[in-house]
DNA sequence: CTATAAACATACATTGTTGTATGTATGCTG
DNA sequence: CAGCATACATACAACAATGTATGTTTATAG
C-alpha cells in the first residue's frame, strides 16, 4: 500500500483542499476528520499521517491563503505610482475581482471569516493571525501616508483612521459577498462600491 | 424543590443570560449545556425543562436582540427630519454608542457574528436571520429615499447600493470591535468613522 | 386540606469523535 | 534483491455530550 512520493504529496494536497471544502461547508468545529477524509477519498489513517491533528490542517490553510495575498499588496508598495490613493482603490477592486474568480479562495475566506472560532484550543491561532492581519493593514495604511505626502490626501486627515475604516469597510463588503455570492455582481458592483468609499477622501 | 411563577421566571432569564455569556465565550457549537447550567448556577435539567435544546436559547437570544434594534432604526423613520442623511449619520453612532456601553448587548452581537455558523441543524436560522436583517437594511435605504428626494443626495446616486455600502461598513466596524474591543475608543472614534463614510455622500 | 402538576435535580443509555495502536503492502535504498 | 521505512487502512479504547426517564419537593388550584 506504499505510494511513490509524488503520489503521498498529492494525498496530502487532495485533504487540504477536501479540508477547505468541508470546513467552509461545516465550520471547522463541527467538521470531523472523517468528512474530511471521506471528501478527500482516503481515511483517517491517511490524515493522521500527514497532519499531527485538525488544527495543524487548520493553520496550512491559512498559510496558503495568507501568503499570496500580502505579497500582492505589499507588491504594489514598490512601484512609484502618482497617485497612491486611486492605487489603492485599484487594488482593492482587483482584490475582489481575484476572489470572485476563484472558487477555492472563496471556500478559504469563508472558513476564516464565518466558519471558524479561535475559542478553546483554537485560541493559539487567534494572536497569530491578528498579527498578519495587522501586516496587511500596516500595508494599506502606506498607501494612505504616501498619498498624503504627495498632496493627494488633506494634511489633516488620519491615516491610520483611513486604514480602519477601508478594513473594516473591505471586509464588511467580503462578508456580505461570502454570506450571499448569489446577490451580488462582483464585476459591476466592486468598483462602484470602492469609489463610494474613496470619492471624500481626495485632496 | 417547586419553585414559584417569579422564581421560574427568574432561573428562566438567568439560564439565557448564562447562554449568552457561554456561547459568546466559547462558542454556539462548542458550549455545552452542562456549561450554561454551571454559569447559570442549575443543572441540566432546569434548561431541558425550560427550553426543548439549545437551538431554542439561541433562537430567544437572537430575538431579545433583534426587536429593541428594528425598533430604534424605524423609530427615526418617523419623525420627518430636515437632513435624513445627517439623520442617519447620527442613527449609525448612536448605535454604536449604545453598544459600547451594555456589556450584554456586546456578547449577544459577538455571539451572533463571529461565534456561531448556520451550518448542520443551525441552517433553520440562517434564512430567518438573513430577513430580520434584510428588514433593518431596509430600512436604512428608506434614508437614503429620502435623502434623496429632499435633495441632499445627487440624483445619480443609487440608494440599494448605499445601503449596501453602508451595511457592509457597519458590519466591519462592528466585527472590527468585536474583535478587539481595547484597541477601539468607541466615543471618539464613531463619530469619526461615520463622517469618513458621510463625507462623499452629500449633494 | 389535599391531589395534582410544576419546577427542577439525578441517573442512565446512546451516540459520535478523537487519538492511538496495530496491520499491511510496497517503494526505495544500499 | 533483501530489508526497512513509508504511506496508508483498520480496529479499538476512552471520553464527552445529548436526550430521556425517573425521582423529589413544593406551590397552588379546587
Amino acid at each position: 500500500m506504499r505510494r511513490t512520493k509524488e503520489e503521498a504529496e498529492q494525498t496530502r494536497q487532495d485533504i487540504l483542499s477536501a479540508a477547505t471544502r468541508v470546513f467552509s461547508a461545516k465550520s471547522v468545529a463541527k467538521a470531523t476528520l472523517e468528512d474530511i477524509a471521506r471528501e478527500a477519498g482516503v481515511t483517517r489513517g491517511a490524515i493522521y499521517w500527514h497532519f499531527k491533528n485538525k488544527k495543524e490542517i487548520f493553520d496550512a490553510l491559512h498559510e496558503a491563503l495568507h501568503r499570496p495575498l500580502i505579497e500582492m499588496i505589499l507588491n504594489g508598495l514598490e512601484k512609484d505610482h502618482p497617485n497612491p490613493l486611486q492605487q489603492l482603490e485599484e487594488l482593492c477592486v482587483q482584490l475582489f475581482i481575484d476572489l470572485d474568480k476563484d472558487l477555492q479562495k472563496k471556500q478559504a475566506l469563508k472558513l476564516f471569516l464565518v466558519k471558524c472560532d479561535y475559542s478553546g484550543d483554537m485560541e493559539q491561532f487567534k494572536q497569530k493571525h491578528d498579527e498578519q492581519k495587522k501586516e496587511k493593514l500596516k500595508a494599506f495604511c502606506r498607501y494612505f501616508e504616501k498619498a498624503q505626502k504627495k498632496g493627494k490626501l488633506p494634511p489633516d486627515a488620519d491615516p491610520k483612521l483611513l486604514t480602519y475604516a477601508i478594513g473594516a469597510y473591505m471586509r464588511g463588503i467580503v462578508h456580505e459577498y461570502i454570506d450571499n455570492p448569489a446577490r451580488f455582481n462582483m464585476k459591476k458592483d466592486a468598483p462602484k462600491l470602492m469609489r463610494i468609499f474613496f470619492k471624500g477622501l481626495s485632496a
